[in-house]
RNA sequence: GUGAUUGUAGCUCAGUUGGUUAGAGCGCUGGUUUGUGGCACCAGAGGUCGCGGGUUCGAAUCCCGUCUUUCACCCCA
């Protein structure tokens, strides 16, 4: 047998102390703000149903799935016929039926359609889990990573998007992140857009090339949208409604007054100006995060509402979190009409930028606070007694655990920022030499002492 | 899934047009200091050059395959 060098799967990682010292600060944060706000936690296995999760995600989806090879003899249970046959998607479900989760909107659709009758809607829930995608990795893009979801499902209610833009002003600030903009738009007015222009039928294509505006910018996305049958004039038209500045309500104003002569329903428009009042109302100072983006679409998922997300001003690099109302998220599992809206905190973009910025806190004193000098058998009597009296007064403390030269032990020490070592008083058992690592300063004292210094100081 | 890119000591990297025994810094071990850490000096250990095949008298170096890394696209967090 050859050895061979341990490595991890592409596009995972393991996480050490410090790591994930900042995800659970993060974490932290979040939570104390979504509860806050009537949120409570969902946990859900990290395995579902390969039916389930294919259906949701379709054609394109399916690649980036990781499913899970039944156990046992799973040969036995297909047909030669199938092996031959060039369609894997033919023998897929004879050899797996279950996958990891791909994102946490399928469980929460699962979730809320196996136990409505036990919910107390509105449904307010937070989850915070990894997921994992079959994808190729990439900057910042892995495999295995956290999603930060919360969702208030069964509701209509334009006070949830109020909400929700609340928790997600009240987290961002908590973590010292005040240079962002909350980017709206409303689903339905690009779905409107697209039928005034009529192209009614080229909505996905349309929302996922304006989408780009940011990356490869305006002239590009013009172009192609032109080179897709789009004409000259209804482009301009977009142009000038993307590119109109001014207070939220010049900017609403404008794009309602361009609805109405087109005899378009404005009611989208009218939501995000009720919600943008609601939030005024509330502080002004809220309203000011919130940058109305008539590109913004949030790819082609499920949202049939109000859509956000979140950006850095001023800084190129991806959302920081985006979210947005759907309508039909348990519709493929019989319940019908759940109305709900989820935003979704990019964890690790966030812990990136926070990390940049040294908005984390440093796990320096988190470990041993004292390391008691290992003397050899002999000493253990006198010396394990001291550990177990200090470590039931919640002092952390550490024996080395081999009698070997001091110098060793003092080392060891020093490379993990343990501030005290304590050894044995070469006169009596009853005292003791505690040295302070940071300048070398050795005191005797007796054991209650040393508690009452160790105590004072940590 | 498409197109590039990377791989040499524990870590970060040198290594000439293919040419004897593959180097450095940091780290590690030991010593100067035989019970007192950081600093300094001295010494030492540690590599089948990602893996497999090919070209060649000769390959870390050139070619092919494969895995891995990073990046762009698709898509997305």
């Amino acid at each position: 047998m050859s050895i061979q060098k341990p490595m991890l799967p592409k596009g995972v990682r393991d996480f050490d102390h410090q790591a994930i010292l900042y995800r659970s600060y993060l974490i932290k944060q979040c939570t104390t703000v979504f509860q806050k706000y009537g949120f409570l936690p969902l946990e859900t296995p990290a395995v579902e149903c390969l039916a389930l999760l294919q259906q949701k995600y379709g054609e394109e989806g399916d690649q980036l799935l990781f499913k899970i090879l039944n156990s046992g003899d799973f040969l036995s249970k297909t047909s030669k016929g199938d092996w031959l046959n060039t369609d894997h998607k033919k023998l897929l479900p004879q050899i797996a039926e279950k996958g990891l989760r791909y994102d946490l909107t399928l469980p929460l659709a699962r979730y809320v359609a196996t136990h409505h009758h036990q919910l107390t809607f509105p449904f307010k829930r937070y989850q915070i889990q990894p997921v994992w995608r079959a994808d190729r990795p990439q900057k910042g893009r892995y495999r295995e990573f956290y999603q930060c979801d919360m969702d208030i499902v069964g509701t209509k209610s334009l006070l949830c998007e109020v909400e929700i833009l609340l928790i997600i002003i009240h987290t961002f600030e908590s973590l010292g992140i005040q240079d962002f903009k909350i980017q709206l738009n409303h689903r339905k007015i690009l779905t409107t857009l697209v039928k005034i222009i009529e192209h009614a039928d080229k909505e996905v294509f349309f929302c996922a090339t304006i989408d780009k505006i940011d990356k490869i910018g305006m002239d590009n996305v013009c172009k192609i949208l032109s080179n897709n049958h789009f004409s000259t004039t209804d482009i301009q038209v977009l142009k000038n409604l993307f590119q109109y500045t001014g207070t939220h309500t010049d900017q609403l104003d404008y794009c309602q007054q361009y609805f109405i002569e087109n005899q378009q329903d404005i009611r989208p428009i009218q939501d995000l100006q009720k919600i943008l009042q609601h939030l005024e109302m509330i502080n002004p100072r809220y309203s000011a995060y919130i940058a109305i983006d008539y590109t913004l679409a949030r790819g082609l998922s499920y949202y049939t509402g109000p859509i956000m997300e979140v950006v850095l001003t001023g800084e190129q690099g991806g959302s920081l979190g985006g979210g947005g109302r759907y309508d039909h998220l348990t519709e493929n599992f019989g319940l019908k009409d759940t109305s709900g809206i989820g935003f979704s905190f990019g964890i690790e973009r966030i812990l990136h930028v926070m990390e940049a910025r040294k908005l984390l806190p440093k796990a320096t004193q988190q470990g041993t606070q004292v390391l008691v000098i290992n003397d050899g058998l002999k000493a253990y009597p006198i010396i394990l007694s001291l550990m177990d009296f200090l470590s039931h007064h919640a002092v952390a403390v550490e024996i080395y655990l081999e009698a070997v030269r001091l110098k060793k032990q003092l080392n060891y020490a020093h490379k993990k920022n343990i501030p005290y070592v304590i050894m044995l008083h070469d006169q009596s058992p009853l005292f003791f030499v505690l040295k302070e690592m940071k300048n070398g300063q050795q005191t005797v004292y007796t054991k209650e002492d040393l508690l009452h210094f160790l105590c004072a100081k940590i």
